[in-house]
DNA sequence: CAGTATCCCAGGAGATACTG
DNA sequence: CAGTATCTCCTGGGATACTG
């Protein structure tokens, strides 16, 4: 596997090119969270922990753009916006769900306390 | 799932803690180069692209430290370096082989080419 | 050969303020 | 409600030099 150049940035693994699309703290928190169904913007505000409206905002448009969700708004009073998952991002979600499992053993491993 | 403390670091779900211990840019590399044979210092070093003798010494030490790998010194002249990799780092290559083919079939998705 | 020690920088992320 | 705009800070990693 030789290095390669996507988004004008040089990749070295497919590792770091998967990352590099769903990586960062909050996109998987993120993508977990839609697995299931339509979140509203101020829903996953308010559950993923400590996230600010910049990086909220920030990851949803860049999930948005490489296609690993998807967004609806209804022109209602007051407005309402919803966003999926598309099959991109259910993809990502699988993956998503073996790396949980594997933190989840790992922290089991390391003798690390969970509720 | 709630935070929780590990090593004197605050993590909030179990990705993060698993990416704490084999992310970064270097470790899923060397063990994925350890994962059928013993490797010396200087043949990570010239087989992982543009790695630094800092990264590769600092990455070992703490793949060392948390059981990842081991290490078995030679008392040859001159002295010969051997990592191996350990039950713990057989368990991280089975999800970093996830997320290897999960970054190629990104990849193709995204029209990359490969070699 | 197999590393360690210093210095330095970029970019991911936090804090705060503002808007259609 | 659903965001954007600035500014700042921190730390992962780069560059360089040195050693048993």
């Amino acid at each position: 596997m030789p290095d390669f150049f996507a988004d004008k940035h040089l990749f070295h693994n497919p590792v770091e090119f998967a990352l590099s699309k769903i990586g960062g703290s909050y996109k998987m928190p993120i993508l977990w969270r839609l697995k299931d169904k339509a979140w509203r913007y101020s829903a996953l505000a308010s559950s993923i922990p400590h996230i600010s409206d910049r990086m909220l905002s920030k990851s949803l448009k860049e999930l948005l753009n490489d296609g690993f969700i998807s967004k609806e708004i209804f022109p209602e009073v007051p407005p309402r916006t919803e966003y999926n998952i598309t099959e991109r991002g259910k993809k990502a979600v699988i993956i998503i769900t073996a790396l949980r499992n594997y933190g989840l053993d790992l922290m089991k491993d390391f003798g690390i306390a969970q509720e």
